[in-house]
DNA sequence: GTTATCCGGACTACCACAGTCCTGATTGGA
DNA sequence: TCCAATCAGGACTGTGGTAGTCCGGATAAC
């Protein structure tokens, strides 16, 4: 559940790539570097320009470059930036649509609140507190371990 | 983004329907009382029932009642109880397939603090905080001003 | 002028969810 | 004992959103 778009993943790690080196760089460079396919790093490097957390140059020697510093990006900011504006979908007080019980839903715009924190505790872990989190002891392959057959 | 699935909404607003009666209650007086569709309040009940949420009392005069007081439910327990255990889904330390590109990606597992976060935030909110912000100047049916014909 | 790059959009295939329905098991009452 | 009401559990289908690709155009360096 709360399903984080997988681009979202991606725009984690093509930010984390962009911060890693000086000057522009092209999608087909950081698709290499990250072995996501090239198309995707590209759309997903539009939508972060959109979102304004990198900058692009265009024309030949073009590319792009981050807009600020990984601990400047909270991952709410990467998250609104692909996925929209962080709110748990349907009965949320931005749907004027309304539901179609409104008369009788007595929590009609409750999940305000639920809301609120979650997206308190997005914007307090930056992309540098991801990064800086980094161990090597996580390539274990935890799966496996799991999967002992415990009967039998 | 972040969706949260439509059956969790509901479940809230059974499970506080639930806590408006005494005895058990069935299925379809529920989906009367709520106007949520019959086969989709039985679901959900269903599901909080496999959740230890709610529990059942089958045959003639049986009906769901709630397990625990509304203030001792969090959030997070109906989320999960609905839409399984939360956590952003892809890249994530559970996710045993791992990504395809495992080698090179540099962010394997570090959306943990992050879920961790929002489970966190999940669980500081009850239904009866949820409830407790209900007001009844909710119940002004905006979508019918937003349908005023503005033009002829 | 040519080439490399980004820009913006359209397009398709796939998957998960929403919602419904059906058959069976259980229980209370006639 | 039989019947009716209710939950249990699963199968099924339509819809919507996402992932991923591709194309024509604009821009800038050489």
């Amino acid at each position: 559940m709360l399903r984080l778009s997988k681009l979202t993943d991606y725009a984690v790690v093509v930010l984390v790539r962009l911060s890693g080196m000086e000057g522009v760089q092209t999608s087909p460079g950081i698709a290499a570097a990250t072995g996501i396919p090239e198309p995707t790093v590209a759309k997903v490097l539009k939508t972060l320009a959109a979102g304004d957390l990198v900058c692009s140059q265009r024309g030949a020697k073009g590319g792009y470059r981050l807009n600020r510093d990984l601990s400047a990006i909270p991952i709410a900011d990467v998250i609104a930036a692909i996925d929209g504006p962080i709110a748990l979908t349907a009965c949320v007080e931005g749907s004027s649509t309304g539901c179609e019980s409104q008369g009788l839903c007595p929590m009609r715009g409750r999940w305000d609140p639920v809301n609120d924190a979650i997206h308190k505790a997005l914007s307090g872990i930056t992309l540098a507190d991801m990064q800086r989190g980094l161990l090597p002891a996580f390539r274990v392959p935890v799966h496996q371990a799991a999967l002992q057959p415990a009967a039998q």
